[in-house]
DNA sequence: AACAGTCTTGCAAATGTTTTCATAAACTCT
DNA sequence: AGAGTTTATGAAAACATTTGCAAGACTGTT
């Protein structure tokens, strides 16, 4: 009651190991009958074939390493999610890795997933220690950012473009009329993507000749109770802005069920625009206005980029595919209530 | 400038390929001298040890796979992560696999992790299909059953009951005196858990004497479009039930949401209770009166009992690990309308 | 200084596959 | 029917590591 390796199948079948592996991986160079046989002993036996043996012959260990921020925000499961089904389909499975933010964790979370010789490596975002570089360089191993795009990234990436996704949301609140405006992001220290909008949104307000006022803006985690605790300080008094400008849909959505809880009516006197639209951002009451980052889209192109890489380990892997971004009006936003009285 | 294997770093120190094995494997057989040496060795040739060729040798793979119906859902991805901290901190890494709510292809997905000999297996529920139970076997794989709890499961598990939280929801409603009772619940076919929930929930009413209406009934899948959609019909006229009990708190949110569209108050006219306060239900306005299902306990717990099975192999795995339910009120449920007017 | 015991290390076999090369068998023409 | 070509199969080397065994190098004790 051993557990059948190659060469008992091998046996069973009357055949050689070689045409085994044959069967397995190259099935068009063996004849249908002996096809058949060995597929009756693999059958009979339980066999399983062993891709550790297999990826240590050198040859694909059929999977693909994925690194995110984390797994538990609605931000990633969804782009975890197609990314996973597309290079599933292609018969690679998904390591994943998860390091909470931390560049540092992260080169630690890569080296293990080179340890188990990935055929290739995602990660969320452009930034990251060089370190990490270093290593995924040295392996050689094709390596995608994910989520983010850039024209003129070193590596090769699939996502959006994130100061347009600043941008977009920014004019939409100038265009409304907003001029006293408050912003909710993440600490943008090791998180490119809040960084980009962030800048380009408040270039855009620069433009329009906005102040920023400081007291309107506050740093919070991706986190709803965190995001709606801090919108409850900000919107508080009487002096409050007319906009909120979040780094998300999970800080819009905080910032909605704040507004609520205080009374404000949104968007009669509060405008709250988010980023990303995830699931629940269209049904929520109002719903919210938001800027679509199509996660699924960005999974599937990812998953497909990356595949498609390893099938081509000569050439050099570069890929920019921007994914659009699209303004999604809804309840959320109106018209500033200053522009409404004269 | 070819990749460094072990017998590179071997001759770089000076020493045996045994010995650079032993210091990555058991670094106390070996001098403190010759360690250094060999550590600076790998430092310097850059050499990543080859979990492939070991796992060949019989020895761990140091991974784990993990098998869900999605990590889409708020649902999972907060067990997901936990899980992953847990058993990334011990060394191991995850392989994800997910079906979707299609239990024969997660006969597959199952198939697949075992190619590449994860070490342990998690998956989600006790319902797996008998071809998927076989092969776990045979290939003598420790197997957990994740998020469910069953005093007599035949598989080792660590999760919760969810007939008590189907009786826990149900018994609120009762207490506050609603007879008028819909439910929204999932297809229940390969979903164990919402089929617990929903017959346990049933047995209460029930027991209560309460006749719940095929026309309240309704089932859709786990989504907040959905869900909205569903209950926006289900509450649409004047004969419409008191009370909601939904299969979890994304349906329950799409309810809240689907009322306050329609203008219903939440608690005063329409109670909606979930299960699992999930992210944001405790932020939402109305607040959510939800069971709450701790995953992050769920994941940490569950991920320490496969880690030890894992230590183990020769001892027979098995663990019944309950995590408690806690039936949490907030503001989406109040006493029946009825119970007040006399 | 000899002895027993304990550490440390290297040798070599073993792990399960893939693939190159060679050979044998089966066709295809003429 | 024979030569040439294609197709199908097997033998064996290679992949990168771990580990049982045995031998050599120490340690402390008398």
């Amino acid at each position: 009651m051993i557990k059948p390796d190659i060469v008992f199948v091998a046996k069973l079948a009357g055949v050689s190991p070689a045409t085994v592996s044959r069967v397995m991986n190259h099935p068009d160079l063996v004849h249908p009958a002996t096809r058949k046989k060995v597929e009756l002993a693999v059958e009979k036996s339980g066999y399983i074939r062993n891709r550790a043996a297999q990826a240590m012959h050198g040859r694909r260990s059929a999977t693909i390493g994925l690194v995110v921020p984390t797994v538990a925000n609605t931000i990633f499961a969804e782009v975890v999610q197609a990314f996973n089904d597309t290079v599933s389909a292609q018969g690679f499975t998904l390591l994943l890795a998860s390091h909470g933010y931390d560049l540092d964790s992260e080169y630690r979370l890569v080296r293990k997933l080179l340890e188990h010789r990935v055929d290739a490596l995602a990660v969320v975002g452009l930034d990251h220690s060089a370190g990490t570089f270093r290593l995924i360089a040295e392996q050689r191993v094709p390596l995608l950012a994910l989520w983010n795009y850039l024209a003129d990234s070193a590596l090769p990436c699939v996502g959006v473009d994130n100061r347009e996704a600043g941008r977009l949301a920014a004019e939409h609140l100038v265009a409304l009329g907003h001029r006293r405006i408050g912003m909710v992001f993440p600490a943008t220290f090791d998180n490119d993507r809040a960084r980009d909008r962030k800048t380009a949104a408040t270039a855009v307000f620069r433009a329009a000749g906005i102040e920023l006022q400081e007291r309107w803006q506050v740093e919070v985690p991706y986190s709803i109770a965190q995001a709606k605790a801090a919108c409850l300080d900000l919107l508080a008094g009487e002096d409050r802005p007319s906009a909120l400008l979040c780094a998300n849909d999970v800080i819009a959505q905080g910032a909605i069920y704040a507004a609520a809880r205080l009374g404000i009516a949104v968007p009669a006197s509060l405008s709250v625009i988010g980023i990303g639209d995830f699931a629940g951002s269209a049904q929520m009451e109002p719903a919210l206005t938001t800027v679509r980052i199509p996660a699924q889209q960005v999974g599937i192109a990812a998953g497909q980029a990356i595949v498609t890489a390893i099938g081509r380990p000569d050439a050099d892997f570069m890929i920019r595919s921007r994914v659009e971004l699209e303004l999604i009006m809804r309840a959320s936003t109106g018209i500033a209530a200053e522009m409404i009285r004269p």
